[in-house]
DNA sequence: TAACGATTGATTGTATGCAACTTGTTGTTT
DNA sequence: AAACAACAAGTTGCATACAATCAATCGTTA
């Protein structure tokens, strides 16, 4: 262990984050505040009903997660993210989530078990009703945060969170059809099986898997939806 | 293009950091700061000259690089990271950083490959001299931020420096011996030439031989030094 | 003496005010 | 009319002051 005590820093796979960061993320995530606009520091301190300091210091933390850019002089604006840049990040996701989920296996804690278990049905009686759908995202995310969390590739661990870009996944998930929905749950299941067989392989590949469906159901997403518009959103 | 006008936000490689980003990761890779150690706001403050909100500002963008960590209502700690982390960082290096290079390959212009041989040269002769050698880990990264800014897989970009721990790769260039300062320049003059004939297979190749030969450096360094001691430093 | 609790000092979190810079506009010049 | 320069409004960067919280010490009690 690193720290000579037991103070842990914040992880954001346990949405430990700080009041004011996680309310920005909402206001993005929901699209109150649009990607390419400027957020002036005074009209969310207002908003927020805080003072600028503690907006300055979100919108740092919040750059580590790809949610804004902070332009020094200039002022911090909502990232946004045109298909080409979303399908590149899914490719890097399909590097980079294989091995962390792999590097899991002979980790996970029988309760870890039972957590995916539950989380996995949780999350089909929640597809199952379009209009509880959206908060799936949430869900989906406490599932993948179990394996990510118990892997020995600590130091991919933000990384991995960091290209779950909040608004593209959330973005995703609101267009799921039953059949998406379905099949990502048996991606799950299997995921579960694979852990329990402690076959890195067999996890890797489901990863890579279930990634590179993602991808190709957000492509679809966009034929379907603006075929016009290319950005998000 | 994601965004509407031509302003950029500050990206690692171009060491474009805060000033007061710089200085406090200067005071850290010398060795002022050691691993573990708590960072009082108010001592940085006095020494840097400046006043503690930059301060809280920049320790929130050095989380980002791992340098240090944000612990909530107790402070901010230099991170040190225990030899089975360095093995881990490593070991994810060699997954991503050869994805990374090669997929800058075919968008190196002839400017890019001018500046490559240029530091491949500066490094040969830093290498030589002893007393200048640790300044070959600038050098270094500046070589490799030329390949990895040129990446169309943008977003692993800052994932990428962030796994460069400055710490870790400041320490492993001080401890190279003649051997291992020539075999990094073969690596490099290699990625030159594998990139050129722009073959990714070819890049990817290099870049993951000239990671785990580091790791290697490095597993020898922890046995030569201290025997006892784990940590770094 | 050991364990528990209150108090004090130190440290972080936040608000506010001012200085520096950036941008858009207006007025001048060619 | 177009280009340029000076100005003004707005915005960010930073310093300082105060409030909230934490940790450690000291005193009390079983």
């Amino acid at each position: 262990m690193p720290l000579d005590d037991d103070a842990m820093p914040p992880q954001f796979g346990d949405s430990h984050w700080t009041e004011v960061s996680s309310r920005i993320l909402g206001l993005v995530v929901s699209g109150d505040l649009p990607p390419g606009s400027w957020i002036r520091e005074n009209d969310l301190a207002g908003r927020l009903g805080v003072s600028r300091t503690p907006i300055r210091e979100a919108f740092r933390e919040l750059v580590g997660v790809g949610v804004v850019e902070v332009v020094p002089r200039r002022g911090t604006r909502v990232r946004s993210y045109d298909a080409e840049e979303i399908e590149q990040i899914y490719r890097s996701r399909a590097v980079i989530e294989p091995y962390v989920m792999s590097e899991s296996v002979g980790r996970l804690t029988e309760d870890d078990f039972s957590s995916l278990s539950e989380l996995s049905e949780q999350m089909k009686s929640l597809g199952s009703d379009p209009t509880t759908r959206h908060h799936i995202a949430s869900v989906n995310n406490e599932f993948h945060a179990i394996f990510i969390r118990s892997s020995a590739a600590q130091s991919l661990i933000s990384t991995t969170y960091n290209l779950m870009i909040p608004i593209v996944v959330a973005k995703l998930f609101a267009s799921y059809s039953d059949n998406d929905v379905s099949s990502s749950m048996n991606h799950h299941d299997e995921l579960i099986a694979a852990a329990r067989a402690e076959d890195k392989e067999w996890v890797a590949a489901v990863s890579k898997t279930h990634i590179i469906s993602g991808l190709n159901r957000f492509k679809a997403m966009q034929i379907e939806q603006t075929p016009g518009h290319d950005d998000l959103q």
